[in-house]
DNA sequence: GTCAATGATCGTGTATACAAGAAGTGCCAC
DNA sequence: GTGGCACTTCTTGTATACACGATCATTGAC
């Protein structure tokens, strides 16, 4: 419980929001959170103000908080600056590799290598954020990483959406073989370079992207 | 007051903080916060909950808030992450320029222009700040724009110091001439590196903002 | 004289009470 | 039957009370 309820609070909401238990445009009542998890209003409310300062919800004075609706364009807005910022940690990470980096890159690799040829797209998922996870660790730069895990959390429903298109997984690991290649010869260019082009979504996957939100 | 003594309270400390009043390390005591806004701890408490979610503090449990000293290296990292995010603007910019944005931009360069000549680095400051965020509207991405507002906040304090360096006022504002070059000729690689550059801190200016740092 | 342990005091964490505003409902008039 | 106004109810915003933990000081022992 983490000794203190407002902060566990805030990830119990923040995960329920982020899959999506909570949809967008939905009201948080403060009470039927507070009953829920068997607490008073004061650390639900902090737990609130967090989000809301975070950006995940919308704090509405006297009106209530409700989960905020990025929308397609906003998504795609954020990941264009998720692009340029795993871009910028690859670059980091190709000058500034050394060897526990090296083998953790390496390790999470060949992870995202198995499940993608068991075509696992559930285990990819999660394969796939510990081999990013891992560039932005190479990349030496504490707070560019927590800006980078920060947004990757923000974005995960919809990634997870993306790898559900036809032959993702096949092409998001071939890119990710490229992005090792660059980074271990020291090239930061073609790092940032290959980052940018994976990880954001120009083109047909935007449009991916938009037809699998719509489902929802 | 913003018909919400919470979020008030918020910007309020925030700007304290920021302005060096509050400085790095000291402990903010809800009981003398509360006393000194006329109002209780619990707005207070929401208040430092919503920038602990922020960055700007750290609640440690039962121990009380304290203010968070980045130190240099922090520093130089979030001027780094700042450089990238302002290069990706000037780089949308370029591409998506219109009339409006144009004058924008024109309209907050000549008013650096004069600020520059005049010497006055106070009103470059304010000016300055005018310029870069003329930039990030005119790449027409709202969470681009937020992140880089938000990030531009935060190094506030040390921009300040950067502009006493000496000559500096000049070599900044003849490299925001280059900018308003490449972004109206709509070379977005050359905005974006051009950016990078004016806004990272390599080499000797990193030195001269950890000993302006340490004048403190 | 110094270090450790215990108690006192202060401040945070949570709950609850009260006030004020917003939304919904019902009634009345047209 | 429909629209508008008033009242009621529900929820949020703020204050206060109480409990628990941390820090600091004082006292005792080595």
């Amino acid at each position: 419980m983490s000794e203190n309820v407002g902060r566990w609070l805030r990830d119990e909401i923040e995960n329920s929001i982020l899959s999506n238990e909570f949809s967008p445009g939905e009201r948080l009542d403060e009470m039927v959170l507070a009953t829920r998890f068997g607490v008073s209003r004061t650390p639900v409310r902090e737990a609130l103000m967090q989000l809301d300062a975070i950006g995940l919800i919308e704090i509405r004075p006297r009106r209530g908080a409700i989960v905020i609706d990025p929308g397609p364009h906003r998504v795609y807005e954020m990941f264009e600056v998720m692009a340029e910022l795993e871009g910028l940690a690859g670059s980091l990470a190709a000058r500034r590799l050394d060897k526990a980096s090296r083998e953790a890159i390496t390790a999470t690799h060949s992870r995202c290598e198995q499940s993608a040829a068991a075509g696992d797209s559930d285990a990819y998922y999660y394969d796939n954020e510990e081999f990013h996870k891992a560039i932005y660790a190479a990349g030496r730069s504490e707070f560019l990483e927590e800006q980078c895990v920060q947004l990757h959390r923000r974005l995960r429903p919809y990634r997870r959406l993306q790898l559900r298109v036809r032959n993702r997984l096949s092409t998001s690991f071939s890119e990710h073989c490229a992005i090792v290649d660059a980074i271990f010869a020291g090239d930061g260019d073609e790092a940032r370079r290959l980052l940018r082009t994976h990880v954001g979504i120009q083109g047909e996957r935007f449009s991916d992207l938009v037809a699998s939100m719509a489902i929802r």
